[in-house]
DNA sequence: AAGGTAATGTTAATAGTATTCACATCGATC
DNA sequence: GATCGATGTGAATACTATTAACATTACCTT
């Protein structure tokens, strides 16, 4: 964290996504400027431009941060359980807990316009966030359109509960991280032929 | 359609928030300028001040059209049905059509980097819309407090399809609906106390 | 150790944007 | 028909992103 020795930055890069990160937690998805993240930062306002594109760039740099942190944190807390039940409804908690706990990473990487199709990686990055799913989802569905189909109600259903609390829809965090657990549940549960009467 | 008369534009609340929409359309939740809105409609840039306090309150005008259009969408689609299951699953199967048939608007609501928190009408239309689900749902759970949970628990999942579905997580539209109606028809089933085994 | 090169910063310029203020025009009303 | 409030205009301010030409430095090669 040496803000400036010299004429050079040294870890220019970093203090820039650092900087931008806490524009976008203080001032919201929209909040976040090259300018000020670089004035920030300590440099000019061309130097970013050394280290990213443009300033969609940095926000798709975040964007993979996020999504590598989503992973190993998805992965620890399924981890957690022998059931693939529960590991499931541990990654839908986990899942609201982390739009809770890193505001800034979620918003970055689903409230601020980024447009992840042009990032090639980001898409891939974000795909394999739902490799945690992947095992249980196949131990409790043998078709792999099915399991394929689990995996995707599964997060889908915790996205939601995800996006309404950071949207204002619901308030209540540990609420939310139940309810989404216990949606994951029942979803894992139910195979679609054998729905009850 | 009237482009323009005399000096007063007639209809230009109007023809900005159109404007507005027709640029996320083409470039995206970010592409929308006020100074480019002001150039289609043929006005200058200092116009669109005496309609809309700023930049920001033309979002919020669209993100309110959006919830209605919504409104009178789900009520329309859950009303096809009698069984209230069967509502729940129009409901959600309506939501995920929403967002790939107006994606402008659905854009602007939820990934234009709105606060809705900051505009106090915003947030309790966003409420209204889940009213859709009220009666169904209480007429599968007695208790209110599981009324409440199975309405939000339909909408997250409808969102996260939704949001999936925009964000490029999933691409087909069809497998969408069909999976967001088929989570909710077993999460309606399902009353948490009677788990199975 | 010397020197060349690529990486990393700086300054200055351009172009676009939001927003405000003083002024212009117009529609409706007394 | 004069007046007033609503609606537009133009010019000014203050940011922002982005680029180009130039400066400094780290590092690699000899």
């Amino acid at each position: 964290m040496t803000p400036r020795a010299g004429y050079h930055h040294g870890d220019l890069r970093n203090a820039l996504e650092q900087a931008a990160l806490e524009l976008v937690a203080e001032r919201g998805p929209q909040g976040f400027s090259l300018a000020e993240a670089s004035r920030r930062a300590g440099v000019s306002a061309a130097a970013p431009f050394r280290h990213f594109a443009n300033r969609e760039a940095l926000l798709a740099a975040l964007a993979m941060r996020s999504y590598e942190e989503q992973r190993v944190r998805f992965a620890r807390a399924a981890g957690g359980a022998a059931d693939p039940i529960e590991q499931l409804a541990r990654f839908a908690s986990a899942y609201v807990g982390f739009a809770v706990e890193q505001q800034a990473l979620f918003d970055v990487t689903f409230g601020a316009g980024l447009v992840k199709r042009e990032h090639p990686g980001l898409e891939e990055a974000g795909q394999r966030v739902l490799d945690v799913l992947r095992a249980p989802a196949e131990q409790l569905r043998a078709e792999p359109a099915a399991a394929l189909e689990l995996i995707h109600t599964i997060a889908a259903t915790a996205h939601g509960f995800a996006a309404f609390l950071r949207e204002g829809v619901l308030t209540d965090r540990a609420r939310a991280e139940v309810s989404a657990a216990a949606a994951a549940r029942v979803l894992a549960h139910q195979p679609d032929q054998r729905l009850p009467s």
